[in-house]
DNA sequence: GATGAATGAGTCTTCATTCAT
DNA sequence: AATGAATGAAGACTCATTCAT
């Protein structure tokens, strides 16, 4: 029974991927479930099997590549305790901006779903995105508290931040690995300026 | 003649309002021709008698009001001469930031249309995202130059600042009036900070 | 009111001529009002006003092109009376297949109208085949009265003339000039054959 | 596996069968899916689970239809190798006409593909004619060598059979089934004068 | 567990036709 | 006479969803 368990996770994970990747690259209402079922070389129909329909699976492909992300930046925020509070904000933000390009290029169309969802849909991911957000809230508002950083407003400085982080790859995927890693430096030095408002 | 040619422009212009709003609200690919002609109260034959297609359709509607969008911000510029630098580049962000939230709230999702689009329409939507980022790019230049702007890097600075304002809705949508025109001032006021990085 | 009459029958005429053109290249079901009007530089409403509708449009036309195909091949047959029988046959066999591949090429499709239309108008056209048969069939038929002709059956072999003759465009329009004009005297001279039966 | 290939295929041919039927009243243009999925009694998308659109459905028939037509005139050919020629000739062309007359009455239509289809397709159905002429021009080239056939051009020959055996239907369908019969053995027997022209 | 098949609602698009001006 | 505008019905095509096997 533990390896039925273990087996169908594995399917449920692969499934996962696939949608990610195919929601990410052409949004929600683009995507179609032929699709990411061509890419894992089944039907249509087994998706239903383990997923109730298109909403399900979007919601649940969400959820691990958020759930996934965060908990990456959690560690990384974790091994970073010694640093240097300033540095330690630029190494998340550069990690933060490394994933967007370089894994999840498309997260911003992914989570850009339709109004037209379910209440309890739109609240899971509500709830994602903000314990995405607390990695980096924490870092700012203790910052502050230590009187290193200084913002006009901690809610403004973070939707900056994110949003900044989420729209990177529309710039930085086009350019070549030279460059590209020189705009993310120059993205997240950019974006530490944000806690170190002038007097 | 003239009459006829004015009762025309004016049609289009209350099509392509309707569109914008459309497209807005719901990305490209959920948008329906049915709804936009619905909030027109005609019906959707209509629509072609003035526009090829959806495709045509979209594009005609984010070049309006793209190009509304721009002019506003360059004549605000423009009436503001004599402003000190940083309070000008504030009141343009501040204004930007506004138009988006209160007008087109959902310029976001206008302009991120399909990878699939022809070649040449994905073109003249890039061309004027460059004459809208010049307005801002001006600003930011020159005020380094003079000395009174510090910046890592002028692109990086300016991606920042886009990001942040054409997601700025997403946040202060659902805010109620006065809470909102707050987060919009903490908003410009935070972008402001990017360029006087700490020495 | 003379002259008010003129200028109208002149109007009609130019537009049966665009519309036999435009039938004639697509087919009933294919071609469209646009294309005709566009052809003579009005609007499709305009059409209207000389005509009931698509189906009178069409039938109009046909009826015009078949008056005009057989009142030539009458008066050719006209001029030849003192010419040896055989030689008029066939005189008018390659007139008849110049007339289709010069000037008529599509009259194949154009005379295939949908089973769907009004009986009357069926009627008509099949009048119109009808005295276009004439031609030939007096030919036919006085040649074998005289002893000239020799054929298994008058109605057979009229159908493989017309048939053969109506679908001469289908081979002969590609080919260029010279090797043209030897595949339609081919034709005429094969057909010719057809009443001649070996005894 | 063997039986869900087998039930597939049936299927395929079933919608073939339907197909043809469709497109060979109504010409390309004026047939709709619907019509073809009613008189299968399914809906128009199932259409779609086996064919790509009204194209790829409407060359699988032309072809099905072809290759069917073809083969039973080859078998017939060879069954009849010790034949005298002109004999032989007459039975092909009498069979011909056969099932142009009593199973494809509407072939004349459907072989009438519009202009605009993709090259790949026209030159798949110019192949299918290619094939199919075959049959005949064989005859008629060895009966000329042999000395027994007289042509003024075998292409010009082939054209007329081809033309006339195709547009049969047209005059013979409407007939009582005796008079039928009188009238396809007519027209084959007239086409055979073709092959013996006059000295 | 998975598949092939089918469905039906929805979407874009075309076009003959009407009509006020 | 002619035009611009609008309509509505129809048709091709897509796709989430269901279900028997």
């Amino acid at each position: 029974m533990n390896r039925v368990q273990r087996k169908r996770d594995e399917r449920v994970r692969r499934i996962l991927a696939a949608a990610a990747e195919v929601f990410g690259e052409r949004g929600y209402e683009a995507s179609t479930l032929e699709e990411v079922a061509e890419r894992l070389d089944v039907t249509k129909g087994s998706l239903y099997y383990y997923f109730a329909g298109k909403d399900e699976l979007a919601t649940a492909a969400i959820e691990t590549l958020g759930t996934d992300w965060t908990e990456r930046l959690e560690a990384l925020a974790e091994s970073l305790v010694d640093t240097p509070r300033a540095e330690r904000l630029r190494t998340l933000l550069r990690e933060h901006i490394a994933i967007a390009v370089l894994e999840y290029p498309a997260a911003l169309r992914l989570f850009l779903v339709p109004d037209s969802w379910p209440a309890a849909l739109r609240a899971r991911i509500r709830e994602l995105r903000r314990r995405h957000d607390q990695v980096f809230r924490r870092e700012v508002t203790t910052g502050v508290a230590a009187g290193e950083f200084r913002v006009v407003s901690v809610d403004a400085t973070l939707q900056a931040m994110h949003a900044t982080m989420s729209q990177a790859p529309l710039w930085c995927s086009h350019l070549a690995a030279e460059a590209r890693e020189q705009a993310m430096d120059d993205l997240a030095d950019t974006l530490l300026g944000l806690v170190s408002s002038p007097r």
